[in-house]
DNA sequence: GTAGGTGCAAAGGTTTTGCAGCTAT
DNA sequence: ATAGCTGCAAAACCTTTGCACCTAC
């Protein structure tokens, strides 16, 4: 798009689609929207939530305003849902190439990782075109117990 | 374990499991062994509930039950719950070796179908020795649109 | 007789929706 | 001025739990 730095963030492309899309400006989005952009990996709703209140910085941000943008987003394919088996969905950005990656959850206390590996996506690359679907996004957990959880 | 091709099945290897862990039969779980045992694919709770009550043959079986029994099962590791990004979780047996599979989900109609690929588990397997994670279980969801969604 | 199994109803927790007021364009 | 954004509260939803009764052992 453009040669500034700024405008290939993750949550500059966001506002530009979302201007694109005819979507006005609001400070609740903006909140969540810096919010996911500094994330390595999956939030919750709640964790968003709690995160925005307690951070003196960012304003708080009712919880339904809170679901109601984060669906917004994943319709526009700027986030997407990851489900790591814990009762709540986990929501990230969306990176066009860099930052694809995928999730280790230890099962004894929680704890989300995100791991990438080239192999993996090969495989699923060639696997793709010869199930009877369209694919258009893959998602992989890996379970297991982490270093700290596996002593005990 | 057996010459007996019945004791080979699933269901019996699940009552065998429940015996050995100090579990007495019921009707219920009985009629939800049965059910899971000629399902090629996953179910939800209250898929499992409805067909259920809907066919004469098996007897009905209350919700609670029907969660209790899944839950009990997975401890045993005879389950597994299969999150498909569908809102609500779905539940599978445990094959052995034979019938591992993975998922396909069509985003427009909602269809759940099985898949499974030697170079995929390839690629998992020697992932899974270089994560900080002692890796016991994994779980792939491929999304996309099937052959009906895709035509539309 | 005891421990586990089951159904019903109520509770729990996450997510969604209705509505009124506010804000950006 | 209009259409979108936001917060609050209530609703909806799937899932879990409490309790009483039944059943297998």
């Amino acid at each position: 798009m453009s040669a500034n730095a700024r405008t290939d963030s993750w949550s500059a492309r966001a506002e530009a689609t979302l201007a694109a899309t005819g979507h006005k400006r609001g400070g609740a989005r903006r909140a969540l929207l810096e919010l996911l952009d500094r994330q390595e990996c999956a939030l919750t709703a709640l964790e968003i939530e709690d995160t925005l209140r307690a951070r003196g910085k960012g304003r708080s941000v009712s919880r339904a305003s809170v679901y109601r943008i984060l669906d917004q987003l994943e319709q526009l394919g700027l986030v997407q849902r990851v489900e790591t088996g814990q009762a709540m969905i986990r929501y990230e950005r969306v990176c066009e190439r860099e930052h694809h990656h995928h999730h280790l959850v230890c099962d004894g206390c929680g704890l989300v990782m995100p791991f990438s590996d080239a192999g993996l996506e090969r495989a699923i690359g060639k696997l793709s075109e010869r199930v009877p679907l369209r694919v258009s996004e893959h998602e992989i957990v890996l379970h297991g117990s982490c270093e700290d959880c596996a002593v005990a």
